[in-house]
Formats: C-alpha cells, structure tokens, sequence
DNA sequence: TTTTTATGGTCAC
DNA sequence: TGACCCTAAAAAT
C-alpha cells in the first residue's frame, strides 16, 4: 500500500540483494516485453523520489539503461525463494539472483527510459522530504502562489513528492489545519510545520513499515473525540476534525 | 463465491 | 468530474 514511505523502504530493502549483481530479468505475464532488455545486466543504482523507483542496470559493455517504476494503487514487491512454485500470472516483472527472486506485480509503470526522461520526471516532482538535502522551498513557494486548499496542495506531486491520501489527511490533522484552507493562507510557521511533519512522520512510515492513523478513517478524533468528516479534496476524501482543525 | 475497496494517476468529456 | 487501469485483500452475499 504505497504512499513515498513504502517507496524509499522498497529501495531501502533491495538494494542489499540487487547492487552490483546480474540479475535474471523477465515478465512472466508478459506485459513488459523490454525486461529482455534487462536480462544478464548489473543492478547499479536504486533510486527512490516520491512515489517513484529509477533502477539503473548496466550490460557488460557498459551500456547503460533505466528502469522506472510507479507501484499506483495496486503494485507490490515480494521476494520469493528459489525454486519457484508460482506461475507468476500477474508478475509483470520478475528479477532473479542467486537464491531469490522479486516479483513485481500490478504497477502503474514499468517501463524502460532514457536519461533524458528519467530527468523529466525528477524534475516534475516537488521536493521528497525522504531526501535528506531536499530544501521546502519550492512547496512553499507553491502554496503561496495559490487558492487551491492546503488538503488538495499535499496531493499534488509537483509541489511536495510522496504524500498520499493517509499522509495528507494525518499531517494535517497534527498541523491542526483544515484541509480546505486556501494554501495562500497557511502562514509561513504553518508552512514550516508541515513539511517538517511530512519529514517526520515519512520517517516514521520507513522505520516501522505502516503509517500510524489518528484521523484516517476514524469514526472520532483521537484528540477530542469530534466526530471525523470528509471533504473531497483533489478527487478523493480528506478526513479531519472538524473541532480541532482550523 | 462474488463484490467492493484501496495509501494512485491519466485521460476523455 | 467520472471512467478506467491493475491487483489482492476485505467485505458482502
């Protein structure tokens, strides 16, 4: 269930089996026809920035090629031991080492690109407060800039990378800010404050695997025991007190 | 056993 | 704004 926490742990977790190895690749349903491309080359880099994953192989010649993945709602890693047992019907892509192998399946993307794209993508994305060196800069600048409310502002990938619909809806219930303010009026403390919870409670999603829900999907405020409502923000529910969040 | 749902995103209207 | 894509787990029947 990948919101940028899940993402950075996937990369977190596989780069100890898959740096520096030649792996095996294939699409045992089928629907990535390029994994060819990837097989018997070397695993270099795994890169993890908001929801995405950029996997770098290189062939024995030195070619260089990239693998960019986007898990969406459905998309799932899962190491499997050797041998297999399963067929892999819904396993778009499946990469072998020595003893194991992952199986990656149901995602959005799956697709080779070039340099060029892969830089394209990064550089659509806000900053991923996952990324130590990433400055909030542009976010704020983002927020101030425009009357689309705060709730509809976090979703938005292009103004701040990783944050999903739990993230959202937490993050804003410990800022203690309604979702539907104007973003131009969320002050410059309140800016501070949100991306040091975003950096935080991510954080927190890497270290212990799920995202702690105080306000997502609860039927009452953990704080003031208000009943929770919803407002549909950028398409999808924002869940919020509405006592405690101003 | 079938239907619904999901922490995502794109595209057509 | 709604339809759709994909998969698997949860919920409904």
């Amino acid at each position: 269930m990948p919101e940028g926490h899940s993402i950075h742990r996937a990369a977190l977790s596989q780069r100890p089996h898959l740096l520096g190895q030649r792996v095996r690749a294939s699409s045992p349903q089928g629907r990535f026809e390029d994994a060819a491309l990837l097989d018997r080359t070397r695993v270099t880099a795994i890169e993890a920035r908001g929801k995405h994953l950029f996997y770098r192989f290189e062939t024995p010649r030195g070619r260089a090629r990239v693998l960019h993945v986007h898990l969406g709602l459905a998309g799932r890693f899962r190491w499997r031991k050797l041998p297999l047992v399963t067929t892999g019907q819904a396993v778009r892509l499946r990469l072998e080492i020595a003893d194991r192998a992952l199986d990656l399946s149901g995602p959005l993307i799956c697709e080779l690109v070039d340099e060029d794209v892969r830089a394209e993508l990064l550089a659509r994305l806000g900053p991923d407060p996952l990324v130590p060196q990433a400055r909030p800069a542009k976010f704020f600048a983002r927020l101030a800039a425009t009357r689309i409310p705060i709730g509809a502002m976090l979703l938005d990938q292009s103004a701040i990378a990783g944050i999903g619909n739990v993230y959202r809806a937490e993050i804003l219930w410990a800022a203690r800010l309604d979702p539907r303010r104007p973003s131009h009026e969320v002050t410059a403390a309140e800016q501070a404050a949100l991306w040091n919870l975003a950096r935080s409670q991510l954080r927190d999603g890497v270290a212990r695997g799920r995202i702690s829900k105080s306000v997502y999907k609860r039927r009452s405020c953990s704080r003031c025991g208000t009943a929770i409502e919803t407002a549909k923000l950028a398409g999808r529910p924002c869940y919020f007190c509405p006592s405690c969040q101003h």
